[in-house]
RNA sequence: GGCAGGUUGCCCGAGUGGCCAAAGGGAGCGGACUGUAAAUCCGUCGGCUUAGCCUACGAAGGUUCGAAUCCUUCACCUGCCA
């Protein structure tokens, strides 16, 4: 098997900390190298910053190893200690039916043959389940001493600030529990996962040392976050901005990452996508030199919508933009190409005879909150219909207002879109 | 179990009887400038049938003409003591 696996990984910025990297590196150099990444569900779908690791998974498979995908329906059932303070328990219903939402998504990202590195997808419930507190008691968690927890980072953070409950306190031994068999039944030697589980990964690492005298690895991803400092997938909105496309359409979806200022693309590029290194630079090079066109701005965004949504929906979304953000009339769109880009953003029909006001438009169509808001924006200059800016708040659409297709284009800002249909009622 | 402190809008945080839909900051939103970028500047930032009304300062009750502010009980958090 090939370690350029690993030079690439570190190309791409993709490596954040891992043991001892020459044993790795010969590790995959020795024959088909089994990993895992664990995801909990900790909402009814991954969200764009889960695609660090999982594409990491991706990457390694591609490069011949065998990726496990574990989804955490123990794991999520406690909750990793995170900074922001203890976390609300959801309860098994909620948790099992996230992580079947989650695991349906896992599934799309890695390969599953009959070839030594095709993937696998487990759940860590099916080892935990059973397990009485008692065996949990003697054979993890006499292994783990208490003096070396209380010394990592989030704990002595969650100790200083609200403290955390023994619960979220012992989810380190359950992850550990998860590297320990899956070594022992997958052979599993090393772990991958975002910079902010490598206490978690290294738990894993010390258990089956300790009980198996194997030395097996760790890999961790960055934690991304854009040239501010915010972390990455975070809507403008400050929502997550999620793989379930119910949740964040695709044209949405392409959308964030058409936005992605220019600080962020070259990177975001190679953490994100599987375009080669040679592409990347040119890309890279194109930003740098003609930043207007936002070359690497609509690569990144086609290449992760086609990843997520299909190269089907990437068309759509494309041709979509290209139409709503056009410097062409919209008046000279034909129905069909209408219909289609409308069909990617927010939509309401509306009845005539209300006699709706752009305030009215604005709400139907989720583009304003509340009905305040929508005269907000109206007052502030930043509501349009057809790209005209609309400045009264009574302001009704006239017979000559509607496109091809009877549409009216609603917007609020700069980049709000919806379409609105007036129906003859 | 005792004592002390705390719980304010998306987040942080001021407010200790009326001038409070609640200072200030951050985030968000809109505008200008640009390139659907960043930075900067300006504006905005609970809801509604908007000169008014409703909801809101952990929960419930009370005092008062009037309470985020005072009292009572409860819940939760933090610290110290047992």
């Amino acid at each position: 098997m090939s370690t350029d696996v690993l030079d690439d990984l570190e190309w791409r910025g993709l490596v954040a900390q891992s043991t001892d990297r020459a044993a790795l590196r010969r590790e995959l150099a020795d024959g088909v190298l089994t990993l895992y990444a664990g995801f909990d569900p900790t909402g009814p779908s991954l969200h764009a910053g889960h695609l660090v690791p999982l594409l990491t998974l991706r990457r390694f498979q591609q490069a011949g190893a065998r990726p496990i995908v574990l989804a955490g329906g123990a794991t999520g059932l406690i909750g990793d200690p995170r900074d922001v303070g203890e976390r609300s328990l959801h309860d098994e219903d909620t948790i099992r039916d996230w992580g079947a939402r989650i695991r349906g998504q896992l599934e799309r990202f890695v390969a599953f043959d009959d070839t030594p590195s095709g993937a696998l997808v487990v759940n860590n419930l099916d080892w935990t389940g059973q397990q009485t507190a008692l065996e949990f008691l003697r054979d993890v968690g006499k292994h783990f001493s208490v003096n070396v927890m209380l010394g990592r980072e989030t704990v002595k953070r969650r100790l200083a600030a609200d403290g955390l409950s023994y619960t979220e306190f012992s989810y380190l031994l359950l992850q550990s529990q998860d590297y320990l068999h899956l070594y022992r039944r997958h052979g599993c030697r090393l772990q991958i996962g975002g910079s902010d589980q490598w206490g978690n990964i290294v738990g894993g690492v010390e258990l089956v040392r300790r009980v198996e005298s194997a030395a097996v690895h760790a890999l961790t991803t960055p934690l991304v976050t854009d040239a501010e400092g915010r972390k990455f997938g975070k809507s403008t909105g400050g929502g997550n901005i999620w793989l379930d496309p119910a949740m964040t359409s695709p044209y949405a979806w392409y959308q964030y990452f058409v936005n992605v200022s220019d600080a962020d693309v070259g990177r975001y590029l190679r953490l994100f996508t599987f375009l080669a290194r040679e592409q990347i630079e040119a890309l890279e090079q194109d930003v740098a030199e003609r930043p207007h066109l936002r070359a690497g701005q609509r690569a990144l965004a086609a290449e992760l919508t086609t990843l997520v949504h299909g190269a089907r929906q990437t068309e759509q979304v494309v041709a979509a933009s290209g139409a709503l953000f056009g410097r062409g009339e919209l008046r000279d769109l034909d129905a069909t190409t209408l219909d289609a880009a409308l069909a990617e953003v927010p939509n309401a029909q509306v009845g005539s005879s209300e006699d709706p006001t752009i305030v009215d438009l604005l709400v139907a169509t989720g583009l304003s909150e509340s009905r305040g808001a929508a005269r907000r924006a109206v007052g502030e200059g930043g509501a349009y219909v057809n790209n005209a800016k609309v400045v009264d708040e009574a302001w009704t659409p006239g017979p000559g207002d509607p496109l091809a297709g009877g549409w009216l284009v609603v917007r609020r800002g700069k980049r709000n879109l919806a379409g609105v249909r007036v129906l003859s009622s």
